[in-house]
DNA sequence: TCGAAACATGTAGTGTTATAACCTCTATGA
DNA sequence: TCATAGAGGTTATAACACTACATGTTTCGA
């Protein structure tokens, strides 16, 4: 389960126009971030569900429900799975974190209410979550001309990383 | 269960644009298209594949794989859920069907091996398929942007339909 | 045409992910 | 101080997916 951060440095041409954000190195702000924004909106970030976004934050790939109720065992008292899944309700409520349905597990995201897109690798099965303007504008015009309304769910985009092409 | 066609018809300006491929009306001519597929790839498109993809293919929104089980029931045996997975496994190396992994449920496809993305409503849980040149453009290039290499599988873009906008 | 090999399906059991139903505790404010 | 709402505990179960192994079926070459 022990990884190395993602090496999101040496990327091919046109990665400046992507926002990428790495959970690894941006734990301590967004964590003081989600405090700030539940204060805000007047919800209740408890210790659950800190441990819970803490544990996600930590994390390089995302989790499945009962890794966390597993990680958070080793710190304390076994949690049973709902409780897990209670936190993880309240989290994608407030978009501090969202479900990546391709791999029924759970990443932690930077609470904006825009549509995320997560770019994930089908070797590692890590996660990238990227803000572009071009893949929100893509997604809102293929749905308006469908007459769809959208919504802000996380897109999931599968592929290959870089470290995961050769193998398999 | 039982549900009207999709009303594919009264659409929103540049719809043009997209092939939108609702299951509904090209049944006849995609089931033979599959056989023919099936026989230049030298597979076989046996009795039990072919009964799953009829069902798929008759379907207007996604199904689980024991909906499949208990829809085929009622034309004969009761198939084992695993006989309905491996069935699933074979139509969807094939590109005849995509798994729609926010659903937990399986729709036809075309066939084709590029990067199809479905909409899916939040709503009815409908689907619809679309070809989308700008879809497969952006993905691409999102990917390459971070150093991934595509992968077919299908995108999912989750709104809410014509006909579930004002309910809930 | 016989038999080996490859592929397809049957059977039983289990693993994994997610939720239902109901109860208790605790903080908050009238 | 007591009613209330929200958070969490407990137990059980639903829903989805796969492993392992046995048995059939098709195909193709000797």
């Amino acid at each position: 389960m022990v990884h190395a951060p993602a090496l999101q440095h040496r990327l091919p041409a046109d990665s400046a126009r992507f926002q990428t954000s790495p959970a690894s190195d941006s734990g301590r702000r967004t964590l003081a971030e989600a405090e700030a924004l539940c204060r805000a909106r007047g919800v209740r970030l408890t210790p659950i569900r800190r441990r819970v976004f803490e544990m996600l934050l930590g994390s390089p790939k995302p989790l499945g429900a009962y890794d966390l109720a597993d990680a958070l065992a080793s710190q304390g008292r076994r949690m049973a799975p709902i409780t897990v899944y209670r936190a993880l309700d309240f989290l994608i409520e407030q978009g501090l974190a969202h479900r990546l349905a391709s791999r029924n597990a759970y990443i932690a995201s930077t609470g904006s209410r825009e549509t995320p897109a997560f770019l994930v690798c089908d070797g590692c099965g890590e996660a990238t979550e990227i803000t572009c303007q071009e893949v929100a504008a893509t997604v809102r015009r293929v749905l308006s001309a469908q007459g769809y309304k959208p919504l802000a769910r996380a897109l999931e985009i599968t592929g290959r990383c870089v470290h995961c092409q050769d193998v398999h």
